[in-house]
RNA sequence: GCCUUGGUGGUGGAACUGGUAGACACGCAGGACUUAAAAUCCUGUGGGCCGCAACGCCCGUGCGGGUUCGAUUCCCGCCUGAGGCACCA
């Protein structure tokens, strides 16, 4: 009987679900577990074989802690709200709730092909009402709440309301506007509108102003990948800087708590690092300088404040306010123009461009320390969003700086005597300072805060505490996301009741923006006629709570109840890519933070423990064709002719030979091509890149598990290299794996004899075995070490093969290890021995030491740390007993010959080094 | 440009805490079985050198330095691939 996968894996998953195995409850006495995966964007491209690397690394993990007796939930779903799925509506007329339900259809199929165990009684779709309602809702907390400083958390805001009307806002700094002051009377005598204006600069959800690349022969806004050169992507069209009315989650508020969080959770070290990178905490000051001429100030954000005296001009964001009113008629026309090449630029470009630009503005500010002038630039590279706009320029002490001054002629102050060589900035603290006033001779690190004060009481600075990161933009001008639950009227922003969600998103029969920049759901007359909100919440919003709703799906009474979070709790493993890791993994946070302290949640940090899978990318194949024909060159032979590279459909190639005839067939341009060959055979050039659709690089798994099973599927996945780490597709390995279930098969039948396994006592060599595989697949299964775990399951096979061992003591343990990685081929022979019930309930086979106790170890000999010899040693050997022994071989008396041994260092159980 | 991360045979990778580099596979070469094929099994396989062979020697983890008895692993500099940089998801 041979191994029929086909047969076993429909008869399995048709079984499991008859018998609802992964149904998952919230009532057990058993520890609990939350294995959670990434959901994925239902895209119309289907799975490719990227997808489920990390939905089998969890499905593993989630498999293996209920065989160590755990209650699992793992669940999925989907994050269906998105950009996509409007664009393929705007272009194809398609409703994007129907093409997002026919993706979700045929992505399920494809996930259900390889036997996952996923509770799909779960599932949730964030574009489904019942889910969105609570989007919603959650939206409402946000916009009901103010982040309190003093006791650092959300409170709700009739809290800050009552407040306002005994003391006005006296303990209450405004997060939006810390000048902003009023008294309980002032607040008593505002207008309602004046009131509700005050109080949206402190709702952790608010609506405001802020800049977007506004493109207006599309009539949109893009993003800044979506802009290159200021030109739109798509079509061309010139893009420009637009204020638009936006919505905003204050974040910057929870930036601390977003900080020390991180120290609560098991994040690899780099991803904590770019998230704190992100939040970018800055202790500094604000320093006004009294503008020259001019009855304001410039108000910079320095880190510096030390380094006062080596200020040689001023950088200002070329949107800063103040430009209009400082700049002299001499200097208008510069300005102007300069401002009207910045306004073309996107901020990546602007940040990441290498060319120096910039233009005077012809305006002096005044140092407040020794009154020299400072002259007052504009550039580029300085952004209006972080700090105040505009920065002190220190050039002995800043490479950006420096580079500045060089370009374009500013002299440089020297403050820091030797440590500035004039050929690059110095940015030391250490430096001792000079050229500065009353900071003579002090070291510059300890003048920061005698500066600050000094500013203080001159009533010209403070410090100041600075984030990099901004609040979250949460809006968007599209279609196909929630509603917000808003309604205006009189430029006030009310809420809707709990009991008026969820707020539908209506139908359109037509996807495209609305006037003025607004979103397409102000081109409906009904629904601007209630006065809704007319643009929708942006992706991230379905996907920065989802992970709760799966602890309670079916409520509809509440997000999540209580009961089922406390339950459930945190996740305690979650997997997903690098890609999120300062967005949804921020924004996630921020909500859960929220949802804590206003205590509809008992935990504050929604993820435990975080695994990054590594993308898997294509590896494309190209074909050259002689320009002008319809003749192609093997790769080999491309020099000598003028070609163009096309990309060619990877499931034609054969490695990298192209099967010529499926090529003609492939695409009616190619039915007339012609070959060049070189040694009879088509050569085809070959390059890593994202695995995408218009590359033809893409491998569908369906493909793969026709051809070879699930369980060959899904062990080859993770067979191919650690699960964090990126690497390109190559189908070839996956026969070996596909081997070794065979082998594996072979162990309990024989082609010819059919059954082979006995009911025997095994031999120590096969527990040995045995309990070596026990240990190793355990270990590398708990430390997510999945590949070495498939190499493992190899050797044991192998091992047990030699042995002509087919005993059930030794098979049935092995199948219940097998069980994770592959669950149908593992529930076939658990059925094959007689075992009872299903393999998925089974107990994880316990690791005894005492079968796998070794007494010597062939112990590597080195002399001054070259291999030379090995000598097998009895490990209970002592220290002197080994010397005598290692110095007493053959070998060792060859190399050693008669000269002195230095030293003889000695670890046990692992080596001997021997130095001469 | 900035942040994060990777680079080991022809290929994917292993070496977990500084201790035998290349486990386990793929591919390739040779062989067995077969009328033939598939399947299966066996042997070899980092590069170089000496050699009939065995034994053995030298080099080798992107490049250049350093620390150490000992470095794929730690430190410094460089080259290079990938991901992110706020409206793609």
């Amino acid at each position: 009987m041979e191994y029929q996968f086909r047969a076993i894996e429909k008869k399995w998953q048709t079984i499991w679900q008859e018998k609802k195995a992964y149904k998952v409850s919230n009532e057990s006495t058993k520890p609990k577990a939350y294995v959670l995966d990434m959901f994925p964007y239902p895209s119309g491209a289907g799975l490719h074989v990227g997808h489920p690397l990390g939905y089998i690394a969890s499905d593993i993990y989630s498999r293996y802690k209920r065989l160590k007796g755990f209650n699992v939930l793992h669940p999925m779903g989907y994050d269906a709200f998105g950009l996509p799925a409007e664009q393929y509506a705007i272009e194809h007329g398609v409703h994007p709730t129907k093409s997002t339900y026919d993706n979700i259809n045929n992505f399920r199929k494809q996930l259900d092909n390889i036997g996952f165990c996923f509770d799909w009684d779960r599932e949730v779709k964030t574009c489904d009402a019942s889910y969105y309602k609570w989007t919603q809702w959650i939206f409402l907390q946000l916009f009901n709440s103010y982040f309190d400083k003093q006791q650092s958390k959300a409170r709700p805001i009739d809290i800050l309301e009552t407040a306002f009307e005994k003391q006005g806002n006296a303990n209450h700094i405004c997060p939006a506007d810390a000048s902003l002051s009023f008294t309980a009377n002032d607040w008593k005598a505002y207008s309602e509108k004046e009131k509700q204006t005050i109080l949206m600069q402190y709702r952790l959800a608010f609506c405001g102003y802020g800049e977007v690349n506004w493109c207006a022969a599309l009539g949109t806004v893009l993003a800044n990948d979506e802009v290159i050169n200021g030109f739109s992507e798509r079509g061309g069209h010139p893009v420009e800087k637009k204020k638009l009315r936006q919505w905003y989650l204050r974040i910057t508020e929870y930036a601390d708590r977003l900080l020390s969080g991180l120290d609560t959770i098991q994040f690899s070290e780099a991803m904590k690092e770019m998230q704190s990178n992100w939040i970018g905490r800055s202790e500094g000051a604000e320093i006004d300088f009294a503008i020259q001429g001019h009855a304001g100030s410039l108000k910079v954000y320095t880190t510096r404040p030390d380094t006062i005296f080596g200020v040689d001009f001023m950088v200002v964001a070329p949107e800063h306010t103040l430009i209009e009113s400082i700049t002299p008629n001499t200097h208008k026309a510069a300005v102007a123009e300069y401002i009207g090449y910045v306004k073309s630029r996107s901020e990546r470009e602007r940040i990441s461009e290498k060319k120096i630009t910039g233009c005077f503005t012809g305006a002096y500010v005044t140092n407040p320390f020794n009154n020299a002038l400072i002259p007052v630039w504009i550039s580029e590279y300085v952004l209006a969003g972080y700090g105040t706009g505009a920065i002190m320029a220190v050039p002995c002490g800043d490479d950006r700086d420096f580079k500045f001054a060089q370009h374009f002629n500013i002299p440089i102050t020297n403050i820091i005597g030797a440590a500035f060589n004039g050929e690059e900035a110095n940015p030391t603290k250490e430096g001792i300072l000079s050229n500065s006033d009353f900071l003579n001779g002090m070291v510059q690190k300890k003048a920061i805060a005698i500066v600050t004060q000094k500013l203080e009481a001159m009533g010209i600075g403070k410090s100041k505490i600075n984030y990099r990161m901004r609040d979250a933009a949460f809006s968007r001008q599209r279609y196909w996301g929630e509603p917000f639950p808003i309604k205006w009227k009189d430029g006030i922003a009310y809420p809707l009741a709990e009991k008026e969600l969820p707020l539908l998103l209506p139908t359109v029969d037509n996807y495209s923006p609305g006037p003025e920049g607004e979103g397409p759901l102000a081109n409906i007359a009904s629904w601007k006629a209630e006065h809704y909100e007319t643009n929708t919440m942006p992706g991230f919003a379905g996907s920065s709570w989802y992970f709760l709703r799966y602890m309670d799906t079916a409520n509809d009474t509440e997000f999540c109840s209580r009961k089922a979070s406390d339950y459930w709790g945190q996740v305690d493993l979650y997997i997903g890519g690098t890609e999120h890791a300062v967005g949804h993994l921020l924004y996630s946070r921020m909500w859960t933070k929220v949802l804590f302290d206003l205590g509809h949640i008992g935990f504050d940090e929604p993820f435990k423990k975080l695994l990054n899978q590594g993308m898997i990318q294509g590896s494309s194949r190209f074909v050259y064709r002689i320009r002008g024909t319809q003749k192609f060159v093997s790769s080999g032979l491309k020099h000598a002719h003028e070609v163009d590279a096309l990309h060619v459909d990877v499931n034609i190639v054969d490695g990298v030979e192209l099967d010529t005839a499926a090529f003609t067939k492939w695409k009616p341009d190619y039915a007339k091509a012609e070959f060049i060959l070189e040694d009879g055979k088509y050569i085809c050039g070959v390059e890593v890149e994202k695995m995408s659709k218009s590359k033809f690089n893409t491998v569908n798994p369906d493909d793969l598990v026709e051809k070879y099973g699930a369980d060959t599927f899904r062990m080859y996945e993770m067979f191919l290299g650690p699960v964090e780490q990126s690497k390109p597709w190559d189908t070839k390995g996956i026969e070996g794996v596909h081997r070794f279930l065979k082998k594996c098969w072979r162990l309990f039948f024989d082609e010819i004899k059919g059954k082979v396994w006995v009911d025997e006592a095994p031999t120590a060599a096969e527990l040995k075995v045995l309990h070596k595989a026990i240990k190793k697949i355990e270990e590398d299964t708990e430390r997510y070490s999945f590949n070495t775990a498939v190499s493992s399951f190899m050797i044991c096979v192998n091992e047990l093969a030699d042995l002509n061992c087919h005993k059930k003591e030794i098979l049935s343990p092995l199948v219940i290890l097998l069980t994770p990685y592959a669950p149908h081929f593992a529930e076939e022979l658990w059925q094959v021995l007689g075992m009872k019930g299903l393999v998925v309930d089974a107990a994880y086979p316990v690791f005894d030491a005492q079968y796998v106790m070794e007494t010597a170890k062939e112990y590597p000999i080195s002399i001054n740390g070259k291999l030379r010899a090995n000598i097998l040693i009895a490990l209970d050997a002592s220290e002197d007993e080994v010397r005598a022994i290692v110095l007493d071989n053959e070998v060792v008396k060859k190399w050693v010959e008669d000269k002195p041994i230095k030293k003889l260092i000695f670890v046990k159980g692992k080596m001997v080094n021997i130095v001469i």
